[in-house]
Formats: C-alpha cells, structure tokens, sequence
DNA sequence: TATGAATGAGCTTTCATTCAT
DNA sequence: AATGAATGAAAGCTCATTCAT
C-alpha cells in the first residue's frame, strides 16, 4: 500500500511536470527564451512561482529540460523510421520523410530548438550544447552505419566517406526545412523523399561533356 | 580648408562608431544579444554611454547595424569569389572555398548571424531578419544563375531544377562548417572544394548494382 | 477561519497599500512629481521598489492613485459640511468653513492638487485632471443648488446665476486660501466665514452716492 | 567708436537672448518645464547648446528668467490700465477687462505662470515665487489703494478692508478665468467687466426677507 | 566667441529567485 | 507541500552640463 501510495504521488509530479514543460514549450516557442517570464510560465499552467522551482531548480535549467524533452522526441522518431526496415535506400527515404513530418508539426518548437544548437545560446547554456551535440552525434552514426552498409552491400558508390556522406544528408534536409520554415508557401518540402535524395543519388557532373 | 576640416571630423566619427560596433561585435558574438548590456558595450569601447546612443538610437538598432556590416561583408566576398572566374565549376570551387575561409576567420560572428537567420531572434528583430534572408535569396539567385548556366553549357545534368541545387550546395557547406564551427578539431572543413562539390557531382547511387 | 484569514491578508495589503501613498504623499507635497524618484518613494516606505510596481502599476498610476485619494477626502468632508444643514446660509457658512479646516490641516497635499487642476500637469497626467474637474464640476453643481435654493427661498437677491455664484464663492475661498498657503503668518484665513460670506452678501456699490 | 561698436554687441546679445526666451516660452508653454529639454530649446532657436549657457548659467536660470520677463508683461499691461483713469469704478472696469485680454492672448504662458504660483514648482525654484509674490502683492497694493479711495470718495460701501476687497476681485477674476482656461467655449469670460464687478457690487443678501 | 561631441549620474521598470506562511 | 508576496540587482535610456576645438 505504502509502495502504490508513492506511486501515485510520482505518477503526479511527473503529471505536473509535464504541465509545466508544456505550458513553457509554448510560450518559449512562441515568444523565445529571453522575452518568457517565470511568472508567465506558471500563470499559464496555473501553478505557484514557487511550485516551478520545486520541479526546476531555475529558468536555465527549465529550459534545458524542455529542450531535451523535444529532442529525445525528435530522436526517438527518426531512430524508429530508421529501424524500421533493413533496405538502406527505404532507410533513407523514411529518415527524409520523418524529418519533414516532424519539421512540419513541430515548426515553432523546432526553431527554438536550432536555436540552441546554431549559435544564439552561447556560453549560457553551456551545458546544454554539448548533450545535444552528442545526441546528434549518435544519431549521425547511425546514419552513418546505413551508408556503410549501402557501400558494402555495392548499392551505393563509395564516392566519399559514409560520415560525409551522413552529413550530408542531414545537411541538406536541413537546407530545405529551413527554407520552408522561412516561407512554408514558397518552398514546400517535397512530398517524395526521393526529390531530396537524388540530389545525393543522382551525378550532378556529365562524365563526358559533348 | 575647410572641407578638410569637415571630412576629419567625418572621419573621426566613422572611426568611433567602428570602435563601438567592434566592441559590440566581441561582446555579442561571446556572450548573445541578451546578456551584454549597453552599459558593458560602452566600458569595452571606452566610450561613455550617452555616446553609444549618440550612433545608434537603441540597442537593437546597433545590433541591427552590426549584423548588416557583416552581412555586407561576408556576401561581397562570396560574390567577389564567384564573379573572379567565368567557369561554372570553378565558381562554384570558389564559393566553396571562399565560405570555408569566411567561417575560419570570423566563427564568433558566424554563430551570432546564424541565430539571426536560424530562429532564436524571433520577432524582436523583425525587420532584420527580413533584410538579411532577402540578401541572402540574392545570393542564392547568383548561385542559381552558375547552375543553370552549367546545365546551359551541358557541363551539369539537368538532374533537377538550378534553385534546388543553389540551396543543396548552400546547405552542405552550412552543415559541414557547422561539424567544423562545434568541434573544429574533429572535423576541419576541407582544404579542397571537390570534397564538398563530388558529393553533388557524382553519383551515389550505382546504375546497375551487381 | 477561511474567511478571516483571507480578510487579514486583504487587511494587511491595505494598510500596506496605504503605507507607500502615505510616503509618496510626503515626498510628492514636498518636492513636487519630477523631483521624486521610485527609490526614494520605495525607502522612504521602507518596501523593496518592485512591491512598490505590485501595488501601482507604473510612477503615474501611484501618482493618480494618491491625487484622488485626496481629492476624496476633501469632496468627501466638504459634501458632509453642506449637507449636515437646510439652510442655505448655515450651508455656505460651514462650506467656507470647512474648506479652511481643509487647507489649514493639508496645506502641502493642497499644493500638490492644485499644481494638477491649475495648469502644470500638461498632457502627461490626461486623464487625472479629467477627472478631478469632473468631480469640481460636481461640487459647484451642489453649491450651484444651494445657491437656487436660496434665491427661491427669496433669501438671497437675483443679482445673477447660481452656477455664477458658486464659481465665485468658491474663487473667493481659494483666493483667501492661497494668501495664507503662501505667507500664513500674515494673512490668516478668516475665523469667522461670515468675513468671506459677507463679501458676496454686501453690496460694495452705494445705490445712491452722495 | 568704440562705445558704438559696444552698443552694437549688446543689441545683438539682448536679440539673440530674447530669440531664445522666445523659444523657450514656446516649448515650455506647450510641454511643461520638465518635458522640454535643452537641447529641444537650442534646437528651436537656431543656437548651439553651449550657446544657451553663456546667455542662462542652467535650466532653472532660464526658465525663472521666462517667468519673469512674462511676469513683467502682464503687470506692465494691468498697471498701464489702472493708471489710464481716475475714476475707481472705471478704474476696476479696466482691471477686469485687461486681465481677460491677457488671459485670452496667453493662455498657454498662463497655464505655465500658474503652475509657478500655485504649487508644482515646489522648492525647486525657491527664488522664482519670491520674486514673483513680491510682484503680485505690489499690484494687489495698487487695486488695494483703488478700493480706499473709492471708500473714502464714498463711492464704496466700507463693507470690508480695501486689501481683501482687492484679493476677493482679484480671486473672482481668476476663478472665472481658470474657468475659462479648462473649457473656453462652456464658459466664456463675460464681455462685459460688470458681469464680474456686480458680484461685488452687488449685495446678495436680502436686507428684509419676506 | 560659439560650438556640439562627450559625459555619466540618475531615472523608471522588469523579473529571477527566496522564504515565511 | 504549495503558495505568492517581497526582494533588489540590473537593465535600457535620457538629458543637463562641460570643455576642447
């Protein structure tokens, strides 16, 4: 009985805690970090000032969970379309498709969350960076690990490396989600992932010019 | 006499307002808009603060000056590097090349202009990220214009449509100087351009695996 | 318990409330709107200046808050003195009366309302002085009636318009008032209200000159 | 020569100090003492600001300086209309209508002098309604002296001492005035000085009341 | 002599954080 | 355990005044 008490008790805090994460997420999305107010965040989840510090020990550290709490979620995604299927070019096409999905339901979040990992943050988040950083990072191995296998199952050209080759898909999805996120209606994420991954697939030089 | 007078004091001016926004710069690019104040701003250039205000109206409108000097800066030396040469491939070299040297010698402003461009500012900075992406959709045309004018010349397969590969050449090299600007130690931008350029000119994909 | 517990918070709150007017009301009376800034208001109340920001929302809005504060308890025990009588004299009688009393026991608060109802005040209180010559307006409509009553009652003589003789007793007062505000040694505001009344009561003119 | 040439420069000087009082009472009658700054006066007047300060040693300087100067103007114009007759009644007549002129040619300078007299000047300019008090009980005295002879040519009933007859006409005269300051249509200031003159003239009490 | 660039004290206001209840 | 009143450091900005030219 004591054990189910407790239980309950945590299943609550965790409740809580995601109100509050919830309620931040939206205003930070929508306002940025530095033009949010604690008092702000907890009026709108209906809890005291006071009770936000009980969950996060301050506004930094607020929002770092939060920042975490999206990108576990953006990863965990990606990881799933990855894994879904053992033919690396699918494999590619579900890591484009996904991430245009997530892009496209999660555009205001994902602006605050490349915030943080392109500049803007700085040395005040110092933290942060580097666990997001080494979140990419895994998560570009295994992209990596696809190219590799592309290669040695002779699909693929070994044209360059196979990180290079993961970043560079990264790259250039992100190039194409930006731009959408700039003018959703000028630049539409192609619907077929092969628009992006032809870039990569296709030879862009003539072998042999007339 | 005179007009000698007159064009020292003009010169004297320029110098000053150039002391702030390098003060300004230093301190932005290490710590972030929000966390230098006007006041830290004044000490570093050695300059009262009444005088910062005597050059730019507010402290966004000297952040606002200071994001356009180096956007002039960054996008006269990209189109000086394209317009040195008529050949498309080696333009494209160039521009390669060219953005690696930028990002080398000036990676604190990077990150500072990237948060620009990259949401974080928010609509704090309206009216600057509106300059900034229309100088940046400038270049982005000439870069275009390289393209077409390759696939023109039948030096380039018209694998897809020029603006596409503007913006996919645009992004690897974002994505690799952004691998560089994170851990320059781990991951150097390359020496040679064709590192970059073979991954949109060769194939990936083999034609007729085995 | 609920119930007083909540009652002794909004108690509390009051008197504090009260605390800081009492103090800007000082400080305000003795050096005049512009030459008193939030910190002195804040210490002098012996509050940290954000609880000051708690209870008004900005300078002017605590400054507002005070002047018609004021203006209450003036309207207020001059409304008691006319009404605690039905006979028009006896009612202008306690009327002179009483305004002295008023002067006579806040003589610096007097100042501090007069500088807003008598030019000074500029556009930047706007919407106080509206205020403030709305409730005048109010009062002499009151002494306005007493002054009919009067002539009804074939007490007093249709010389001209009670609303004219309101002004004018009122004028009267304050003329005697500021006299002694300005020099109370010398010119002592009369004991006796009759010496103020009988100024309008008398004719100065001699109907038939020798 | 040399007396000419100096006569010279202090014309100029007088003129270049009049240009900017003139400024001055323009920007100070419109804004408010506070809410005028000295660069805004310098500005206005086609000086540099340096230039004020050789001609005002502060802000304060100037401004009691202005008070002054309009102080002068408007007891000049009354004193020249009391003196333009013998007659007591006519004497009073002028008074009244000559000071409705000055208020109708000045209604901004009015505001600004009377916020000097009345209250929200404060200690600040301890000096100013010194000098400015000495001024206006030297004309009450002048009014006074009318009111005497009036009495002693049995002209006036001896209702009251000449000195409050004086401060009752002058306070009737303001109270109608600052009437007409605050809405100038509902309440014009009466053509006719007799309107004001009657008030006193006329006994208001009923000898016998039916 | 006239200028106006430069100064910096001082203003109002915000907001992350604490802690008595 | 939850509350929210109270705190006060620190921000952006203004403007009277000085003084080298």
């Amino acid at each position: 009985m004591q054990v189910q008490e407790l239980t309950r008790r945590e299943r609550e805090r965790i409740r809580q805690r995601q109100e509050i994460l919830q309620a931040a997420l939206k205003l930070f999305s929508e306002k940025g970090y530095h033009n949010v107010s604690m008092h702000e965040i907890a009026a709108s989840a209906e809890f005291a000032i006071g009770t936000l510090y009980k969950f996060f020990s301050n506004k930094e550290d607020l929002y770092k969970a939060l920042i975490m709490e999206q990108s576990d979620r953006f990863h965990s995604a990606l990881t799933a379309a990855i894994e879904s299927t053992q033919d690396p070019v699918e494999q590619l096409r579900r890591y484009v498709q996904t991430k245009g999905e997530i892009f496209r339901s999660n555009a205001s979040v994902i602006r605050l969350y490349f915030a943080e990992t392109r500049g803007a943050s700085f040395n005040l988040m110092a933290g942060l960076d580097q666990d997001i950083r080494r979140r990419r990072e895994a998560f570009l191995m295994k992209l990596t690990a696809i190219f590799a296998k592309g290669i040695a199952m002779r699909r693929f050209s070994p044209i360059t490396e196979p990180y290079i080759l993961a970043v560079s898909l990264d790259s250039l999805c992100n190039g194409f989600l930006f731009l959408w996120l700039e003018s959703p209606d000028r630049f539409p994420y192609p619907e077929n992932p092969d628009d992006i991954l032809n870039i990569l697939f296709m030879g862009l030089l003539r072998e042999q010019p007339d």
